[in-house]
DNA sequence: TTGTACGCGTTATCAG
DNA sequence: CTGATAACGCGTACAA
């Protein structure tokens, strides 16, 4: 089963170096024994033991990265946008996921120590907590997409985001700003620490900062026994306020595939949308674009999320210090949903 | 930088392999010792190398997941069933990505040397070429989502997928049958060899089936430089299809995504669904549930594929055969895009 | 129950 | 330019 570099050799009648550097494209080896080796090699169906090679390897000029929730539907594009930018800076990579309850910080230097890595970059997870722990990982990492409160010391860490709370409330605050004083809220679970919590601060700001008091039977958690953003749950929920007859004239979901199970729960009561409801969501998924009407979302620069990320961790792989964690701007996306075409709607 | 397990039995002041015994859960080691040396690993930091176990180890009990496509909508689904089906048989397993331009069976043949694979499931890629080349992988593989035309000979292979031509075929009936005569389609790229040339066949039996003429004007192309089924590709698509002013009463797309771009193109232009224009997708997204009107689909068995796709795999692992391929069956959602509440709409 | 010593397949270091 | 040989970190016979 196991063909080996040995076997190469001995079939080419050279040494087991010789063959390792044909392989390896070093340069002091003749062109035609090069040649020849591959030849053999290629009809021999060789295939290089990776476990071996990392082993013996101290320079691996290879990046990884770690996603950790594969629901979230913008990280296809962010794993695009990165592998371009590693491959064109000459670096090998590769994509490993984490299921729900694999640790982060373990599969990470597990995957450091196998592969030798130069760098690692996080894509979803919760580094809030764990703090000490991320301690651990002496490699330069990034973490995409979340944003850590303070960079943990005696790392070579940053982050890139979006400011999820600034950002949240200033799609409230355009709410509010088109007239809206009873703005509901389809929020993340209670316990949630993340970014579903920094969402909901924001709507809270933004409320105050219009003089509108918090009533909180307008904020709809989600179930913690399924806490994930999905059409589904958005629904649900929506249903559920309907229900309750608490009045509102606009909702904000955190998440677009909420607000996308939040518009068909309102269309099926007969409501218009903006007219007797307007909607707003959050992350600036296409399909909101598409939606018909149009629904208003606080974009996320995906892409160019992407690509700082992969700058940023070349650059600490160079310089081997921390940089500053960087907040990006989110775009207000403006549609139907909320002005219905027009700027204002609610003018009481 | 690197402890090992070497430095872990000097600080315990034992031998090597009473560490390694306590870090495998190994039998016959005393339970204090045992405890002890754990204690004193987590420590110190230690990661066990997995390059110089798997180098080791000949027994691995792991299989891997290689996902090709990233775009694909119903992975994250499928790739969460499959992991828990699984963990529950106590193999270990890990999911990688692979770039658009790597090859499918290079990555697999260098994972299983490396990892000692036991099986792999791959999740897209296109494995109607490369025939040979696939004869070279030696361990239990299933191809999932996409079949082959025959299962290629010296390997322990199977796939589980969709027929994704006769699942076409009977969305198209439905059409017909709704009273439809002049039926455009939304279909990949000429060039295309895979489901999206299936599923245009499809479409043209069923057109005949029913004693009407396939009219190439309202076959609609990808186009070849960029040929990913998306929303985008598909507004643009419709839009195209509008100004050419071919007659049609119904279009299907043969993938959600580019349907929901056409609704949007359909209603911008005036047009009502499905009164107007009769819409169906295909693949049975979320999505398509939730919009406005909702929309007509055949819906993949995505849950059900993944878990076959497991079962068969454990299956070869254990009887070391290949086992015959398997088509699961679709079903059609009819939605108000095409039935508009009523049986039928188009009657002349 | 424990420790010693060897080998897994490569690459790196030398000496030729 | 090439070939022997020593690591890399771990698992596992085998001996104790």
């Amino acid at each position: 089963m196991g063909m080996t570099i040995k076997d190469i050799a001995k079939k080419c009648g050279v040494g087991v170096s010789t063959v390792s550097r044909a392989l390896n494209n070093h340069p002091d080896i003749n062109p035609e024994t090069k040649k020849m080796i591959l030849k053999t090699v290629e009809e021999s169906n060789f295939v290089p033991n990776n476990s071996a090679r990392n082993l013996k390897r101290t320079d691996s000029k290879s990046i990884a990265i770690l996603v950790k929730e594969i629901d979230n539907p913008f990280f296809a594009t962010m794993m695009r946008v990165m592998e371009k930018k590693i491959r064109k800076q000459k670096y090998s990579f590769f994509i490993q996921h984490m299921g729900k309850d694999q640790d982060e910080v373990d599969t990470a230097l597990e995957l450091i120590k196998e592969k030798k890595l130069r760098g690692i970059i996080f894509l979803g997870g919760d580094f809030r907590k764990n703090k000490e722990r991320i301690a651990k990982i002496k490699v330069p990492f990034v973490v995409s997409t979340s944003a850590f409160d303070k960079l943990p010391e005696k790392c070579i860490a940053s982050y890139v985001s979006i400011d999820d709370r600034a950002e949240s409330r200033k799609i409230v605050d355009h709410l509010c700003e088109t007239g809206h004083k009873k703005i509901a809220i389809l929020a993340s679970d209670k316990k949630d620490e993340n970014i579903g919590k920094l969402r909901l601060e924001g709507y809270r700001e933004a409320l105050k900062a219009h003089g509108l008091e918090v009533d909180e039977e307008r904020i709809c958690y989600l179930d913690e026994e399924d806490t994930t953003y999905s059409m589904e749950n958005g629904y649900r929920m929506m249903k559920k306020l309907l229900k309750k007859e608490t009045e509102f004239t606009a909702v904000f979901a955190i998440s677009d595939l909420m607000v996308i199970g939040a518009c068909k729960a309102l269309l099926e009561e007969g409501k218009r949308i903006p007219e007797d409801v307007a909607v707003a969501g959050f992350d600036g998924l296409d399909y909101t674009g598409f939606y018909q009407p149009a629904i208003t979302t606080m974009a996320q620069p995906v892409e160019e999320i992407a690509r700082q990320s992969v700058g940023i961790l070349f650059d600490m792989i160079e310089t081997k210090k921390s940089k500053e964690g960087k907040y990006l701007p989110a775009t207000l996306k403006e549609r139907e949903s909320t002005t219905g075409g027009r700027r204002k709607w609610k003018q009481d």
